[in-house]
DNA sequence: GGTATTGTCGACAATTATTAAAAACAATTG
DNA sequence: CAATTGTTTTTAATAATTGTCGACAATACC
């Protein structure tokens, strides 16, 4: 078979339910309604009803589809549709190249990972060739794809990325008016990071998700697809990274709690100039975090 | 045949020519060595070999291959390779798309675009799935592609995503050091606005050119492979829509060259505040004739 | 016996062919 | 003549085929 057949399957069990609901002898609705109805082509209909006359479900003969017995469970057909999304894919195949450490340069074998991610080959390969545009992967010279990152200069220039984007946010977050939904989630955020900051000899590990939330909530002020776009993998990048570099991890978090305080203080205050340089400061530390932890899997 | 076998032309036809260098007698290298030689498996070697044979220019049983006679012209293999390269293929498609001002929705045929750029659909396919990251074009709902570009909010988002890129470079460049090739460029490029203002009446439409060296040589100072992907497809579409825009095309250019120079004396200067403050007026008034354009296209 | 070379096979990716679905158009019925 | 059905064309998703590569086993030569 060339292209699976599920929108059919669904469209003929759907069409069962709709028999079941009637009497025998009762007669169908045109094509075009049933189509109308079903969300899908005259095509499907004629194919549904076609196989509803061959199990002798309906008698058809030009306008006339009569029903000729109840439907039972037995009818229906088997539809398997546990396909990923696309978003789930690059989330799974991100954290599949972080958690195994997947080592730069590394061949990227289309027919196996589609195996393992369960899409099909086509929409892997037009996965691959999406991320291909953050430099993430490449074509090789004959043929097939390889990982490109993240090699140290990668990382550099990410991070550097991430900090226009922010610094550009953070500018922009300054200016907004007092109505703005910003402001009491910036508030909330301050609650929870000082709370943390208590508690930060057992709970040190919980950072991971606060940093992740402080950075999307000075990232939300900014309406634009192509910044949107760059924060998602950014965002999943730091995340693994962070993660990973256990060294004084208690430490290093305390630090950057301290950081995003002050930044919110700054932010709160509207004080674009000393909230820039807050915000630069912690963009420093963690681009070097990242860089550090990349030294630690050699992958520099 | 499933895929081209230009790879096996290309490797027989230098293996003639490598022929042609012997003698009547002589013997072949092995086909390890032949392989490395003209860069190629041993399969295709092999395949060659097998031609040769086949063609009597060789007498090939086990480890002899022995030549018996001399290549002709007419032994050659016609091989076609006029691919078009996948940066070839991203200018055609804006193009396309910009020359014939495809509204925003337009359904795209891959089967159609496919012939009309001499492409494989499968690398037509590709390249819309990379474009798609851009959010020039999307998926449709069951299947195929669409156009999701230029509409008003696109314009106004890709402008600013601009803004910011191109601000973050102003501040980087006036940091560079005085033996950096910048320097240089940006007086050459004074020079070359200088001439064109004198001639405006009747050069003006040289502007164009001029406005994209200016871009590109601040872009140049940033080392980063996301931004420089990003200029890549915004230089292409602001070059498009400033060349559309007729109405005032003279004044508007030599407004334009003024900012220009302006920016080009405070970065010369080192005047971060004055290089920043001018570019963005530069950058603002591109923003507005981009939207400009768009209205006169009626397609905002 | 050891090394260079060749024969064979499996894997993968690029391309073609096939099929499901949609849409357009023509024919027909009430 | 308007609603409905029959037919054909077009398109995209998937399967199948083929070219290419690399690896390993077998063989020939020293």
């Amino acid at each position: 078979m060339a292209r699976t057949d599920d929108r059919f399957r669904e469209a003929y069990n759907r069409l069962l339910d709709h028999c079941a609901e009637q009497k025998v002898g009762d007669h169908l609705p045109a094509e075009l309604a049933l189509a109308s109805y079903l969300d899908v082509s005259r095509t499907i209909v004629r194919s549904a009803l076609e196989r509803l006359r061959a199990e002798r479900i309906i008698d058809w003969s030009g306008r006339s589809k009569t029903l000729l017995r109840l439907p039972v469970e037995a009818d229906r057909l088997p539809v398997q549709t546990d396909q990923l999304s696309a978003e789930e894919l690059e989330r799974q195949f991100l954290d599949w190249v972080l958690r195994f450490d997947v080592p730069p340069g590394t061949a990227l074998n289309v027919t196996d990972l589609s195996r393992k991610f369960g899409v099909p080959a086509h929409g892997l390969q037009e996965f691959l060739a999406s991320l291909s545009r953050f430099g993430l992967v490449q074509r090789r010279l004959r043929g097939g794809w390889e990982l490109a990152g993240f090699t140290r200069d990668y990382a550099v220039e990410l991070s550097d990325f991430r900090i226009m984007l922010e610094l550009n946010a953070v500018s922009q977050l300054v200016a907004l008016p007092d109505e703005h939904g910003i402001w009491p989630r910036l508030h909330a955020l301050e609650a929870a990071h000082n709370e943390l900051a208590a508690d930060i000899d057992t709970r040190f590990q919980d950072f991971s998700l606060l940093d992740e939330q402080f950075h999307a909530a000075i990232g939300s002020v900014v309406r634009n697809r192509f910044a949107a776009e760059f924060q998602k993998v950014i965002t999943l990048i730091f995340h693994y990274h962070y993660q990973w570099d256990k060294k004084d991890e208690r430490d290093r978090n305390l630090a950057a709690i301290g950081e995003h305080l002050k930044t919110i203080e700054a932010l709160r205050a509207r004080d674009e100039a000393r909230a820039l340089k807050s915000a630069r400061e912690h963009l420093d530390t963690s681009k070097q975090t990242l860089l550090s932890s990349l030294r630690s899997h050699s992958l520099a």
